[in-house]
DNA sequence: GCAAAAGTGTTTAGGCTACACCCATGA
DNA sequence: TCATGGGTGTAGCCTAAACACTTTTGC
């Protein structure tokens, strides 16, 4: 950065917002807390919160996760928090300068964080992406910036596995995609592809579960250590106008 | 966000950092600043400074990359950039709490910002990337984080005509991804690629350039409508250890 | 003529698509 | 026995890699 010129320091807040995503019920959700203040009290919007003096964003971010989804700390120290972009309109807050930093995050299905939360929790909701309303802020273009990075990152990352529980099957798998995408996939394909790439997903040894019920039990599987994709498991329609960023 | 409490409200700097890459003779070059005052007065760093209250970062970022290359105007406001992330340790910077917003530009070769620039552009310098020496701040992992961005945009998108003058030929082309990504393409194969294309690079009808000296002339292109690279053009190794962010 | 770079053609291997088909389970 | 989902096999298309070859210039 440039040399320093004290008087040319402008007060700035500095926070974090989240676009918390899950797979529920075939259907992407996202996590949102309703507002209680003004601007926007009543109002829907995404979780976050300024970053303390001594603290970094992201560690910012983990926090409020922690506080506004009851996970315990090892986990939401672990999981996968990627930094999307920063929004830093000056008028994107009515009442004064506000930059924000914007993360994704993605976690399995879990139980409505109003059971156990601490914080905020309880003001929580999982919302299906695109039946949330409008949103206070500049959330929705948060959010849709978000959904476009995590379908384009699924193509060449083995990020779904963040979408699954510990163990899990290729049914499971194939519906992160095919619910992200909005497509649906060719399962003896998929299934290829995901095995053909090393460490992609283990096998756990002579596990295997009933998905739906009904159908053949399926193997299970875990998350293997890789984190990459080569070759990249496209979309089957490009994208076309979504620019990935 | 999440509810204001003004006392929780700390004063943070934003500023902005570029790098501002060009490929001139056969290497990738990185816009560097002698940096005058303390700390690390002498050193080199990126160029960049404070977001003033008024702009959003993208918008500073544009100032300062006019007022440090002397670029004119209309050109600063069309060229490609790209927000990286956004650093924020709180140590980053040894004096005070200093959020950084990081972009990436990419710009044909031009002289030396010396000759005409109006503020600081007297103490930048082009450097290869690789031969820069230890740079001020953290401004060492922001340009090895924009170095690894660009080379995994350039599989993708339309972006490597950014770095070509208005009108290049394919071998110039060829040049620039060979030189971001260190490696020699097939030179048939990568004609066919581009051309096949649509919207990529357009034909300058009737001209032809000799590039080398030597050789036959090479016809002319320019830069087509086409943002993304459907599909991409991959590098030939895959890249292994280099996360794409 | 020779080197160098542009431009064209051709062959081949690998990946992906699109199916057809069998297996195991619940109702 | 039927519907449902897991799992296997296979033929064809398409792309891209590799390399041979022609063309046009400067020296």
């Amino acid at each position: 950065m440039a040399d320093y010129d004290p008087r040319a320091f402008a007060p700035f807040a500095v926070t974090v917002d989240l676009a918390v995503f899950t797979v529920r019920a075939g259907a992407l959700h996202v996590l949102l807390i309703r507002r209680g203040q003004d601007p926007y009290a009543g109002a829907w919007a995404l979780p976050g919160g300024f970053v303390l003096p001594r603290e970094s964003a992201e560690q910012a971010a983990r926090r409020e996760l922690a506080e506004e989804t009851g996970l315990p700390e090892p986990v939401v120290a672990a999981l996968h928090l990627e930094q999307l972009r920063t929004y830093s309109e000056p008028d994107r807050d009515p009442r004064m300068r506000v930059v924000s930093v914007a993360f994704a995050a993605l976690v399995p299905d879990m139980p409505e964080p109003a059971a156990e939360g601490g914080g905020d929790a309880d003001r929580a909701r999982w919302t299906a992406v695109g039946e949330a309303g409008p949103l206070a802020f500049d959330h929705a273009a948060i959010l849709a910036d978000a959904r476009s990075r995590i379908g384009a990152k699924l193509e060449y990352t083995c990020l779904a596995t963040a979408f699954c529980p510990p163990e899990f099957t290729l049914g499971e798998l194939r519906a992160v995609y095919e619910t992200v995408w909005g497509t649906a996939l060719d399962r003896p394909n998929f299934r290829r592809k995901v095995l053909a790439t090393p460490g992609f997903v283990e096998a756990v040894p002579g596990a295997a579960r009933l998905t739906g019920g009904r159908g053949k039990p399926a193997a299970l599987y875990r998350a293997g250590p890789a984190t990459a994709l080569h070759p990249p498991l496209l979309r089957p329609t490009p994208p076309e106008g979504t620019p990935k960023t």
